[in-house]
DNA sequence: CAACATTAAATGTATAAACATATATTTGCC
DNA sequence: GGCAAATATATGTTTATACATTTAATGTTG
């Protein structure tokens, strides 16, 4: 066999190899994408949030005593499709956010966590930690595979 | 200062830093996992399949030209509490699977996936590996803060 | 073999997400 | 100032998801 033709075969052995660790990758991607995303949803279950109302409530945070506007949440989430109209509404209703009319722009609202979005939000990120040790500790031995 | 109180407030520091990290870690964990599902779902809206019904196309591509039950797509799933049943019709509705009673378990039914579903599969992965392309680059470039 | 338990799949239902559209207000321009 | 365009938020609607319940078939045990 020449020369030329072992390089080439290496060659098509490596690409093979190449696809195939690419395509694992992507599929495991998906895979821990989305079991990452249950392990959360259970986490904050006792909580009663989802991991959107969470995030609301952790950007609001960053912002306190300042207040943000629908179009700041929406703009900072994830999701920028979702509608913070809606999840704001929710979590006014469970008393961790207030909403008052903006009175120099009337069609804006200013949006701030209150004492008891800010206790639930401590316990919420506790309880999400306790439960992302293992995920990152479980990513860290995938991660060699994955990448 | 003495040396005992110095390693104490370097202890203290490394805490810090170590619960700052982590929980960034976490954040970063969600973020990723969301933004992952969106760009996923993006690429095979082309295809008009979820990721649910890619992973069962894949999952029984794997098991081609044998049959898989509800039962086993189910476990097999990301998402254990999924209607694999109803997945399972959208797919049947597309012809992209095939269902057949199963005669010596009557409850049983046997889903296998079709040629029309194998080719729609060889596309979608397509697709998804451009995306996903993107997405491990952009996490290879994030992983060194994540991890 | 009859009664009860278990299993497999399908269906019901309540909530959430995606996306489009509507409503109210403000801004810019003539 | 009046009218069109732009902006901020809210609402409608369709589809997906989570979880519970139902239906049908099979296994099991007295």
């Amino acid at each position: 066999m020449k020369i030329a033709e072992t390089l080439k075969i290496e060659d098509a052995i490596q690409q093979k190899r190449f696809k195939t660790e690419h395509h694992k990758a992507q599929v495991n991607l998906l895979y821990t994408a989305a079991w990452i995303n249950q392990q959360s949803t259970q986490a904050l279950k006792p909580y009663n949030i989802s991991i959107q109302q969470f995030n609301i409530l952790r950007i609001l945070r960053g912002l306190h005593p300042d207040t943000a506007t629908v179009k700041l949440l929406t703009e900072r989430m994830i999701d920028k499709m979702s509608n913070a109209s809606r999840l704001v509404e929710k979590l006014k209703k469970k008393g961790l956010v207030e909403r008052k009319n903006c009175l120099e722009d009337r069609r804006r609202v200013n949006i701030s966590i209150t004492e008891a979005g800010l206790d639930l939000l401590a316990e919420a990120s506790k309880g999400l930690e306790n439960a992302s040790m293992s995920q990152i500790e479980y990513l860290n031995n995938k991660e060699a595979e994955l990448l």
